[in-house]
DNA sequence: ATGAGGGTTATAGTGACTATAAGGTCAAGT
DNA sequence: ACTTGACCTTATAGTCACTATAACCCTCAT
């Protein structure tokens, strides 16, 4: 921890200023990234302090939350920046932001049967290899075999 | 479907050499992928019939599935290298491939934790968001609400 | 004044493709 | 015979979302 009143984040008392590396530490974005995310558009030039440092407010951390938990969700960047254009209007419908999260939904859920395919098939495999040897090992053919 | 004995290629009769593309058709892989492979040293580079066009048998249809299958579970392609190595030399103990695997089940089955909140989460926010107005709508807060 | 630990930029590299360009080959139809 | 279109070949560049590196500036404690 670095500054004396950093470490709550949720400390709102005096000012609420953050450099780069806390907006990083409390965003769980890498600083790195935040800088990446600003040249492509999903952040706002950050305002700079006197020395060129960026400085960041509470707006920026939410807005940057929301990115991360996107990214998480799994939206691509160009989704996610969509939908904080979408956001900023507040006079929109919601229908457009509602339809991306129904396909994203329809695309996690597709991605949950690949996995619980790959599981079954993977404690398949480790329970036909225990303490054997290559040649009897059957990882390979039975990730080989064609469907027929 | 361009040759006439290239539909089943379950049709084991007279020879069943395949050009790139029946093989990808074969395999579900993309030609450019399987160019891509025998460049990154999954694949041996193919022989070559007269006019330069590659040529595959059945072996190699089962090393690209066994490749395909294992991209499909998640696997890099390093990993898979190196599986392809262990599992071409048979008198090799069985441990380190089985070790592998283990530790992508591990990883497949974190994967399927972080899906199941993903799925969770999309679908609270899509209720939250059902024909209103982004003024309303909630989705652009809840996935920027700090945890606190 | 020195060194650690921040910050700043720009550029190059990563993985696993994907797209494009520019051409060679082949079977079928007119 | 010729053209059309689908296929094959190579090489190179672009994609996405970072990640790493280089080379430099600023601040603060010892």
């Amino acid at each position: 921890m670095t500054a004396t009143e950093s470490e709550g984040l949720a400390s709102k008392g005096a000012n609420e200023w953050m450099s780069i590396g806390q907006l990083a530490a409390a965003s769980d974005v890498q600083a790195v990234t935040i800088r990446y995310y600003e040249k492509q558009g999903l952040l706002d030039p950050a305002h700079r302090s006197a020395n060129g440092y960026r400085e960041y407010g509470r707006a920026q951390l939410k807005r940057l939350t929301f990115i991360r938990r996107c990214r998480r969700l799994g939206f691509a960047l160009d989704d996610i920046r969509v939908m904080l254009g979408l956001a900023d209007q507040h006079a929109l419908p919601c229908d457009q932001v509602d339809e991306r999260i129904e396909a994203q939904l329809a695309q996690v859920r597709e991605r949950q049967r690949d996995l619980a395919a790959m599981e079954q098939e993977l404690v398949r495999l480790t329970s036909c290899c225990a303490g054997g040897v290559i040649a009897q090992c059957r990882i390979v053919e039975a990730l080989s075999q064609t469907t027929e």
